[in-house]
DNA sequence: AGGGAATATTCCTGTAAAGGAATATTTAGA
DNA sequence: TCTAAATATTCCTTTACAGGAATATTCCCT
């Protein structure tokens, strides 16, 4: 796991932008607007997001359209499969329990 | 989403750490040897995953053994939901191509 | 070509955080 | 109670990074 993603999302203005971002591609000027930033703080947040791979720029004639990349969290998603199973197991037991409050399941 | 799990992780020897013990729990002395760490900075990025809830200490006579917290992950994998339909929709995509290869669709 | 809008970059400053070295703390055992 | 082992904390230095202000760049439009 790629230790420059959690890098990038522990920014807090950074993790606004991407989720700000997972309702469709923006300009700086929208982002920056939407979450009372302004311009040069927005661009060098972009900076760092595109550099990590979290974000691709278009460019369109004036504008600088953002939008996410799928890849790093997809990474990231990955890389939880090996710790589901930590929750995975407790919701098990919960599980259990429901079942034996319902009287489907003998208490051990 | 909480950007202080991120940036727990966001340091290379602390996300070791958390791998690590995804194999179960450890003391302070094991994690320092196997990622050749020294003892102090091993406590202190310690501190910063128990600061952070990623990790949980259980004083054991001399020894202070360190194990993983499930909830910040899943915390994690939570807010990965709403984005994993961003590599959803490609993963259909991609079958939607694979099945034109198959000659099981026409092609739009 | 020149002006203005949108965006990026640079410079500066303050702050947080990481690593090293030394030291403090806690606990078991003789 | 004294010692040693395991761990935590403190102090210091260096580096990275965020924010503000100013400036540079790019591109459209007339």
């Amino acid at each position: 796991m790629n230790a420059q993603t959690f890098s990038a999302l522990a920014e807090p203005n950074r993790l606004n932008i991407v989720d700000l971002l997972l309702n469709g591609p923006l300009t700086v000027g929208k982002i920056a607007e939407k979450l009372e930033l302004n311009q040069p703080q927005t661009s060098k947040h972009l900076r760092v997001l595109c550099d990590s791979g979290l974000v691709e720029v278009q460019p369109m004639a004036n504008r600088r359209i953002y939008q996410l990349r799928p890849e790093p969290l997809q990474e990231l998603d990955t890389w939880l499969n090996s710790y589901r199973r930590l929750w995975e197991n407790r919701l098990d037991q919960l599980d259990d329990y429901l079942q034996v409050l319902q009287g489907k399941k003998p208490l051990n």
